[in-house]
DNA sequence: ACGCTTACTGACTGACCGGTCATTAACGAC
DNA sequence: GTCGTTAATGACCGGTCAGTCAGTAAGCGT
């Protein structure tokens, strides 16, 4: 073993980052409760006393998990949808389930949307920050992209502008269904998500689909 | 207070339902993991020697309340979906989701099936088990619908005979969101049931649906 | 080189809880 | 009444873990 490197170091900077990505891990992993400290302080290469240090306690290491998973990844979504006007929103709305699929479903950020679900009853706070700040801005900007595509006609009214969430509900099954069941049943993920877009538009499209498969 | 009332009872009968049942409603409060067995004792206002007496182990007492709870609903659907050969597929793919948005999202079992997807990752033995006794059992009747729908001329052909539970995934977001987030986003439940109808029935249907709203 | 500040450590504490078992008493048989 | 069976009890054990704090040494200024 090299011994230019000393079992202590002193690096005040980079400790937060590096203990929240090594909570991240062990979160997504084991769920909250069954997390350990202990754990994540060897999984960041220090010690349980270090991780005190930098947050109060283990809702507050939960809490910036969320926010520093989350945030860039939705706020960059939800940027390019509100600022392209002239894509069709059928088009538009194909993008965020894609988009959805392939960063959520596709990824272990599933297990973070699962860890919020699982969580969220017992952690107020919890579910409230994640409103605020994902799911409130998500579904507000599906109702806007749905309110103009029935404003150019491209859409017909119908209850998903009051009902958002509906149309993102495969994704989530999706997440959740493969995390449960996936030794019991598992999806071809690509013939669920061409069913899931086709159902949408259907369900959306303002001239019916042409005539019988 | 009356003398009459010694207070250790003998009733090796009616134990076992008393204490699943205060076993549910410790559950569905805390979750599995922050349920103390103590605390099912004197819900059933019994020691908790006796818990021990009829139940395993923890994890055995909680099979026993998802068996209690959610076998016989899902069981008679299932059976009476099966008998009846004469309704139009359609309307019996209505009748099943409206079943379930009345028994599950309208009650406290939705509680429940929080818990399963809330604990399932942690505990293969309980998505094992839900996935043999209670969605397998759920999907494969749903496929049948359509299956039968699709030979009669009733249903045009997709992909949604492949991926049922994408069919019934507005049911489990309803009761997820209303768990969830119905301090900052109350649903309308009638609107919200209504908009899921007829956007399946689009989707499904044969024949177009009539013109635009 | 030397000392001072402070990031860092890890043994420890106190509380919690699943599961056990020796003891107790309710109830029925006679 | 009293005796045997067994349902019921609750003190206890062993293990876990969030959070603490007295002590240690890395790095900096001089």
């Amino acid at each position: 073993m090299n011994g230019n490197s000393p079992k202590r170091r002193r690096r005040k900077d980079a400790r937060p980052a590096e203990i929240v990505e090594a909570a991240r891990k062990c979160f997504v992993l084991n769920g909250f409760a069954a997390t350990r400290i202990e754990d994540v302080a060897k999984q960041a290469e220090v010690s349980k006393g270090t991780v005190y240090l930098y947050f109060e306690t283990k809702e507050a290491l939960f809490e910036a998990v969320v926010r520093a998973n989350v945030l860039p990844v939705i706020d960059s979504v939800i940027q390019a949808i509100r600022a392209d006007e002239t894509t069709p929103a059928p088009r538009q709305l194909e993008f965020i389930a894609r988009t959805m699929y392939r960063e959520i479903v596709g990824t272990e950020r599933r297990r973070l949307l699962h860890l919020v679900i699982a969580e969220g009853p017992r952690f107020p706070w919890l579910t409230e920050f994640y409103y605020r700040e994902v799911l409130g801005k998500g579904l507000e900007t599906i109702r806007l992209v749905i309110e103009r595509g029935e404003a150019r006609g491209e859409l017909r009214g119908n209850g998903l502008d009051r009902n958002p969430q509906m149309l993102m509900a495969p994704v989530v099954i999706a997440a959740l269904f493969s995390l449960l069941f996936e030794p019991q049943a598992a999806v071809d993920l690509e013939d669920y998500i061409d069913t899931h877009i086709a159902m949408g538009l259907r369900a959306l499209e303002a001239a019916p689909a042409r005539g019988a498969v």
